[in-house]
DNA sequence: CGGGAGGTTGACAATCGTCAATCAGAGTGG
DNA sequence: CCACTCTGATTGACGATTGTCAACCTCCCG
């Protein structure tokens, strides 16, 4: 993990446009979030961002790469509650709270910008087009935490899985980080199961059914090819209001 | 359902208290809060406040009651993804994205404070201190969904619902609702299998199973009396600190 | 008194988990 | 280049938790 001032404004970016998705901004909103003080810092894959039970004080925006966020359970198991990935908001969900109650973790290197808690409510209050943006973000995020409790409390494990892979390749698309029929997923089968709710073996099978099911292809255990998204979607039980898009990206 | 015009700033005071418990406020935040334009609603038992799909303009704040939020599955099957009583912020969630990704509905008879959206957005920004409140708040319920993912997708039913029992004994008990070891449960066997995610016979044979491990008594469906909650917090793998309470109230 | 919603129970079936072995591929050091 | 090792993927046999179906019960209320 490096440490590193990063002074081009152009790294947050990816910030601008994840905020100009929910709410539009102006010149200066625009001006004011690329002039928030942050570092960048570079990620090894499986390093931990934050940890249950830290004490928070920055929020952190993905550059680039891919995260999770989980929770550890008192038999030792753990389960994954999202995935996160370039332009995320990843941790205004802990930060502002004061103390992490779940651990966010990179799954690939990746480059993350962390910023000051107190910069961003500051900005948030006084730029309200920022604010309610950030807000909006909050919400979303919150959305599909309720899409992920339906998901694995009451869907059996095909569907499940069908259900993330669907979701996963729409979020890729809309994040303009590649196609939703192709693309590479950047998790093992233990981390699937562990966003399931189901067991890594069992998750083996329940690939391997959705492959026999002519639902996805696999060249290696990573990459994944959609011959039919929209048969996937029905497979996976997937509506996605829930992400609450743009009418254009959903079709 | 009646609907009348409320003009008691009281009204809202179950609101006061629930920003107050999250973000320090002044002589000025508090009429804001009890200023807003609100309608109170009663509701029956089962009686809808928003439905999957509608398009929300309004928030509300319970003021008496018990209401629940689900989200319908592909299957008929509903998964309940929170528990709401008295003082919470039932719908930002929705209302402020535009339209209701899950529905709200009551559990017993109760009443609803209806604030238009745009006014909460206006002291939100107008009274930073109430604006950090209400986002205090939905960060809080955000923390609860990634909680209930983990119930759901973890624990085996004995400690998924020995969990939901002890959070909702200790939010009571918060909320100035009653006695953390001894409470009326305001759901039938099937909401509590829709909120845990089992099926109802199944719910059944688990709450028998709880019974006769002497982690709780039932002198009718609805009661439950915990006689030991320490006990019933370890066989639910109860850690509270994802309801970000302060100190006094978690011990 | 009749109807209905919700609770309770038993028998059986299905999904999913556990355990354990094997395999495949990437990286390492000799 | 070749063992060696480690992580993750794959598979089979078996067991446990949970779901399904169906019956019956209990209480409340009109």
């Amino acid at each position: 993990m490096t440490d590193s001032l990063e002074h081009r404004p152009s790294a947050l970016q990816p910030m601008v446009r994840k905020l100009e998705y929910w709410s539009k901004l102006d010149e200066m909103d625009r001006a004011a979030i690329l002039a928030l003080p942050h570092a960048v810092k570079s990620f090894d894959p499986h390093a931990y961002i934050v940890r249950e039970g830290d004490v928070t004080t920055t929020s952190c925006i993905m550059l680039s790469g891919y995260s999770i966020r989980h929770k550890l359970i008192g038999d030792g198991s753990r389960q994954i509650v999202a995935i996160h990935m370039k332009g995320d908001l990843v941790d205004l969900q802990n930060s502002l709270l004061g103390m992490a109650d779940h651990s966010v973790q990179m799954l690939t290197p990746g480059r993350v910008a962390m910023i000051p808690r107190d910069e961003m409510v500051r900005v948030a209050f006084e730029r309200p087009n920022v604010g309610k943006a950030m807000w909006t973000d909050t919400l979303v995020d919150a959305s599909m935490f309720r899409e992920w409790i339906a998901n694995v409390g009451r869907r059996d494990s095909t569907t499940r899985v069908a259900h993330l892979l669907r979701e996963f390749s729409l979020r890729l698309k809309v994040a303009g980080l590649g196609e939703e029929t192709d693309y590479e997923l950047p998790m093992s089968q233990e981390q699937l199961a562990d966003a399931t709710g189901i067991t890594s073996v069992h998750m083996n099978r329940t690939l391997k059914g959705l492959e026999v099911k002519g639902l996805i292809e696999r060249r290696n255990p990573q990459s994944i090819h959609i011959g039919d998204w929209k048969m996937l979607a029905s497979a996976g039980d997937f509506n996605p209001a829930y992400l609450h898009l743009k009418e254009r990206e959903v079709a």
